[in-house]
RNA sequence: GCCCUCGUAGCUCAGCGGAUAGAGCGAGUGACUUCUAAUCACUUGGUCGCAGGUUCGAGUCCUGCCGGGGGCACCA
């Protein structure tokens, strides 16, 4: 039985015993919260019911939970219903019911975690869109993976996404990078403000192998060229990294195609039609204040070209046409200031300002020897994601990056990570994964057939295996909240928990015969067990993206 | 000044309004002739930044303050 089948047998139950006193039901909540308590002693589950109830009946905590307690400790799933401290219904589940556990995650396979709480939802999640102007730094990557697995999290919840990088070829930065190919493919120093590292050379030296006379062609042509295959080379590099890190997009959208295909400026004269825009001191701005903004912003500059913002909002307008439901933006602390306007600009185009979603990463600290390490991308000091990937690897880079709420800045410590030693928290989870994969390795050697449908998973009595059980239980709405909240770290918190009842559970309890014994049916469900926490693991590392050895 | 975010063990971080606040690392002691010791058990370690408030119940929600980080462009 899981959770949420508890659940909604103790609402039932609730609702039944309310009905029989004459009381009112409508108090029950819709979803009733079943949890695992912390303390032991406290029952396998605990239910707060009575006491979010009691006010509102006019009756005892304790005496609603001695109801409930006895119509449910009535049921066959559950063994025990105890009353503790100020109203809490404290449960034990049959060892039958529990094992169901077991069953429903081997039945489900690597379907078992997801869920329909976002089924059907077309979100476009739009995270990295790093420039263009060199390779991604360690900022980037921390999206690349988190936002990689908010992805996978929405599509186990039944959510059609579409992974989606902004590219930012339009604008000066382009410009610079253009200007400093070029500078640097002549020997000379970067314009001020240009770009600089061994990434600039090599790129300006393979546009130059491509058109050898280049550097001859008039200031403007050359400046095109320099410009249109730079970003081509560069824009290929960052999707090679992508993918080595395993962070595949479905959608690269180029900035420059909204300018050229007239998007933008489409989208400007509806804005002015709709009134939305006024004009001040020669530019064009958007009435975003009257939106939630904190000033209202430029959209066409007094120079008469179109600001960033206006870009933007063309963007929006095409995500929502191409039919995504929700648009949701990954950024960095460095962009909050953008939530206001993005929700502006949707509304001031008539939709709905509910359709954008903000979510702000916090930076990541990179430190060696304790001490931090300062970046600058345009000095070319900088620490990129296939750096970092070649220091840890890309499982240990993963985790690290994920395993942390976006909201807190990370530190992470070089040194410490490329220990490729158990000061890792991902080797603690993938050990157990391999641990498990060893021993049903082991069964299938003895020859024991671990799939047989009768086999009695009631035996699973020990405290380990009713701990593992039903941490296993937890993944689906695991799964579910990271989906709900955005916050993907769950699921490697979760992981941890479940590695640890796992090696817990190994350390104390046999799985295979040993020796010449007979294979017991104890063996047979233990094996069960262990199936299904395999299966637990390796559908959890999918969602973050994490291998899941067979071996280590 | 205004906005966002964080403040929990020596360090890095978890913590869905619930009961005696957790994990890893660090420090210490044990456990492999037996399914992977990258593991397990035990020990050490806390005014959950401070002060109010809401609640049967606050690390969690609200307000104020203190401290760290990041923003507040006719740059992108």
């Amino acid at each position: 039985m899981t959770p949420a089948v508890l659940a909604d047998l103790v609402r039932s139950t609730a609702l039944a015993v309310l009905a029989d006193r004459g009381l009112d039901t409508s108090v029950v909540p819709e979803s009733v919260t079943v949890q695992r308590p912390r303390n032991p002693e406290h029952g396998d589950y605990a239910t707060n019911l009575a006491l979010q109830s009691a006010k509102k009946l006019g009756v005892p905590p304790r005496d609603l939970a001695t109801w409930l307690a006895e119509a449910l400790v009535a049921t066959d799933a559950i063994s025990s219903a105890d009353i503790a401290g100020p109203g809490f219904v404290n449960l034990r589940l049959a060892a039958d019911a529990q094992a169901g556990i077991v069953r429903e995650t081997l039945a489900a396979g690597e379907r078992w975690g997801t869920g329909d709480a976002m089924a059907g939802l077309k979100v476009n999640l739009e995270f990295v869109s790093a420039n263009p102007t060199g390779p991604i730094h360690i900022g980037g990557t921390r999206w690349a993976a988190a936002g990689d697995a908010l992805g996978r999290v929405f599509t186990a919840q039944g959510a059609e996404v579409t992974r989606e990088y902004y590219i930012n070829d339009a604008g000066v930065q382009i410009d610079r990078f253009a200007e400093s190919l070029i500078a640097a493919t002549k020997g000379e120093a970067p314009p001020e403000d240009g770009y600089k590292g061994a990434y600039v050379s090599d790129i300006g030296a393979e546009v130059l192998r491509r058109n050898p006379s280049a550097l001859s062609l008039p200031t403007e042509e050359r400046h095109q060229l320099f410009r249109t295959v730079g970003v081509e080379l560069m824009l290929g590099e960052i999707k090679s990294s992508l993918h080595a890190f395993g962070t595949d997009f479905d959608v690269f959208f180029s900035e420059l195609t909204l300018h050229n295909s007239g998007t933008v400026e489409a989208t400007v004269a509806r804005l002015k039609d709709s009134g939305q825009l006024y004009e001040n001191e020669g530019a064009w701005w958007l009435r975003s204040t009257e939106y939630g903004d904190d000033k209202d912003r430029v959209v066409i500059k007094a120079d008469g070209r179109p600001a960033y913002i206006a870009a933007d909002i063309a963007y929006f307008a095409d995500k929502r046409k191409r039919g995504a439901q929700l648009c949701l933006y990954l950024l960095g602390a460095d962009h909050h200031g953008y939530i206001g306007r993005l929700k502006a600009a949707a509304a001031a185009l008539g939709d709905d300002p509910g359709a954008v979603e903000v979510l702000i990463g916090q930076m990541v600290n990179l430190l060696s020897d304790g001490k931090p390490l300062r970046m600058s991308k345009r000095a070319g000091t900088v620490l990129t994601m296939e750096d970092l990937v070649e220091a840890i690897g890309v499982d240990a880079a993963r985790y690290a990056l994920t395993r942390s709420s976006t909201d807190s800045t990370l530190d992470v410590d070089l040194d410490l990570w490329s220990r490729r030693s158990n000061d890792n928290p991902v080797y603690y989870v993938q050990y157990a994964h391999a641990r498990l994969s060893s021993i049903l390795r082991g069964a299938g050697d003895l020859g024991i057939d671990i799939t047989g449908s009768e086999v009695d998973l009631a035996l699973l009595t020990h405290d380990r295996e009713g701990d593992l059980i039903r941490t296993i239980g937890e993944f689906p709405r695991v799964v579910r909240s990271a989906a709900e909240l955005r916050e993907p770290h769950r699921v490697a918190h979760y992981l941890e928990s479940l590695a640890s009842a796992y090696h817990k559970f190994y350390d104390a309890c046999r799985v295979l015969p040993q020796g010449d014994e007979e294979t017991s049916p104890l063996n047979v469900a233990r094996l069960q067990l262990c199936a299904a926490s395999r299966q637990v693991l390796a559908n959890g590392l999918r969602l973050l993206g994490v291998g899941a050895p067979e071996r280590m």
